[in-house]
DNA sequence: CAGTGGTCTAGACCACTCC
DNA sequence: GAGTGGTCTAGACCACTGA
């Protein structure tokens, strides 16, 4: 009788909670806004409060929703920006901790290459966007990344001036082309540093680097973004909790 | 009137979650073995089931329970023997995956430098033992490690053959000292490697390497063991998500 | 079959936020 | 003070495990 539309036999809560989920991939509630109060969602759907509390909570387990004592439940907008400051520090022989400035290098229409297509899910020779960022210290660049993005959801990107010092990368996919990130996940390598990514970072040939290949995906799941950044070894200091 | 000992003011769930860990940390319920079933804990403590539910739910997450329906719950002994198996890929060229065999070195006691006893938590100059493990794979060494741990809590591994081939080390800590890791940190670098380091790695001096170090802890989260490892950079790939 | 955790309900009361 | 999420209860029924 309900309008659940995720297969039967699955817990109530969980049906729930899909159905949440589509809501916001759907643009239906939209980043940052709150989503109806639970005795509203438990009243229309039918459900007790405690199946409404539950799907919630997986939710915010999950990190797409926030909840705030008094306020509301809000969709939350995953901070990225800062991801690569709560990672990774850049971190000073003294240990203080500076952030960097980000500057845009160019950005180009091309077409992707394997690597790139198969990792964005993308049919071969696929319109992208390919742009280089150099993030920027006191002492010198810490950090060079070259970043992917499907055209076809990315168009209005190359209308735009980037180039500005300081602009953050996401809030503006959201501004111009209406995409926001939900999740992501990294990678870690080292490598030593070849020519071509050594005048980025203006280090010797051969030095060291960390690489961080990260890729970004929408509420749905499908891939946004891909990056590849590589940095100097002693600035990186990466933490991970495991159990 | 209950025996739940921490701050009053607090949830009532949660000091019941308190309760439950210090009863693990104290080892009145051992690793691997069942705890009380629902029932029995809700009357015997005076909480509605939904609160104890609560509380376990809260240490599932946390890692440190596993429930099993139709079975009970248990106090969750982590597998951190294949951390690097899981975080890392000891891939070949080919993209296949080894598992690599483990060689101890040496087993030292010895007195802990700044570092070392600054990270366990310890006196400067404390008593130590340490480590010195190797990761092999058929084409070679792909990982080295200097472990610590304190005597004074390790001691009887210094009376056991540690240098059999393949030893797992935290079932070992588990058998022969009765420490249990139950969390651990991971912090991850990249360096030119030394020359200690790259004779126990067999590559040239100022190679690329991976640096992992890891701190684990007990379930008091008191400092176990700290491990400092390199690997050759392009044997390794962490993976990790992010939001 | 008895015992366990898994789901779900209906509602009371509290703590916080904001007007 | 109205509206929100946070805590807590008491219990029904289901699904799975193992003797």
């Amino acid at each position: 009788m309900n309008i659940l539309s995720s297969d039967s036999r699955l817990p109530l809560y969980q049906r729930f909670r899909d159905h949440l989920i589509e809501q916001i991939a759907n643009n239906h509630w939209r980043a940052g806004a709150a989503i109806p109060p639970e005795a509203v969602l438990s009243t229309q759907y039918q459900l007790s409060t405690g199946t409404v509390r539950k799907a919630i909570e997986a939710l915010v387990g999950e990190g797409i929703l926030e909840r705030q004592q008094g306020r509301g439940t809000f969709v939350r907008r995953p901070k990225f920006q800062s991801s690569l400051f709560r990672c990774f520090r850049f971190q000073g022989p003294g240990g203080e901790c500076h952030l960097p400035q980000s500057r845009i290098l160019s950005v180009k229409p091309v077409l992707a290459t394997a690597s790139v297509s198969e990792a964005l899910g993308l049919a071969e020779d696929a319109p992208v966007i390919c742009i280089v960022r150099v993030h920027v210290l006191d002492t010198g660049p810490v950090l060079a990344e070259e970043i992917w993005l499907p055209r076809a959801r990315f168009q209005a990107l190359l209308e735009v001036d980037l180039t500005r010092q300081g602009l953050l990368l996401y809030p503006t996919y959201e501004e111009v082309c209406g995409q926001v990130v939900a999740s992501a996940g990294e990678a870690l390598t080292a490598e030593s540093i070849n020519e071509v990514w050594a005048r980025w970072l203006q280090v010797p040939v051969g030095s060291p680097v960390m690489v961080i290949e990260r890729l970004a995906r929408d509420y749905a799941g499908q891939p946004l973004e891909l990056r590849r950044g590589r940095g100097h070894a002693e600035h990186f200091r990466y933490n991970v909790d495991i159990r």
